[in-house]
DNA sequence: CTAATAAGCAACCAAAAAGTTGCATATTAA
DNA sequence: TTAATATGCAACTTTTTGGTTGCTTATTAG
């Protein structure tokens, strides 16, 4: 399909599936569907919907107890939007600039 | 329209855009549009959709001169994910985990 | 056993996104 | 001044996305 940064970006570039998963972070316990949708004012299969994606994108874990399915949020995965972004990082910190500026003055 | 983070994150969640920003990264210069457009198998009319996109989350500014329009990355922005990041860290941070552990033992 | 609850699946819909082609316009080079 | 170059804009197509409704199935509570 795509590839891992990819499908985590896109699940985390929508408003309502970052809400979604904040709510599991937060909620810190495995919540039922029902449970999560309840919070949304949406209906229960578009709910579904984005947790399929956050699922995709190792941002959830869902397992099935009884006729319940419990979601749990995964944040490991944001480590690689972080990696991604350590790249771009020198860039933008002007402290790594000083220090640039400061070690060329010494050297 | 959207909120910025939802912006920042739309738009470095294609691939093509985020290949875009990257080019223009390393590039440290600005480029002219035709110029950008050249390095990607896609007309420049696309290009510069994506282009609209990217500069509409302030990844990169656009400026005219005589004929040519240059464009340069911004790389502040990715500042916003970083922060959105940051909340989250402490979740998948085991190292943290383990002082929590720690210091409940302690407690 | 029966009714209520939790959920999945498929079909559908509207809007947005990714990209194209075609054409107009401004600037620059010959 | 004429031709080439850099670009924007609008219209159009296809795919993806965000969301819905309707129906079926499995589990659990009375």
């Amino acid at each position: 399909m795509q590839d891992n940064v990819t499908k985590i970006l896109k699940a985390i570039s929508d408003p309502t599936r970052r809400e979604l998963f904040h709510a599991l972070v937060i909620a810190a316990t495995a919540l039922p569907i029902t449970q999560v949708s309840a919070q949304f004012n949406m209906t229960r299969q578009g709910v579904t919907k984005h947790l399929k994606t956050l699922e995709n994108a190792g941002l959830i874990c869902i397992e099935t107890s009884g006729r319940e399915r419990f979601c749990k949020a995964e944040t490991k995965p944001l480590q690689e939007v972080k990696d991604w972004l350590s790249f771009y990082e020198q860039f933008w910190d002007t402290k790594l600039d000083q220090l640039g500026a400061f070690l060329d003055q010494k050297g």
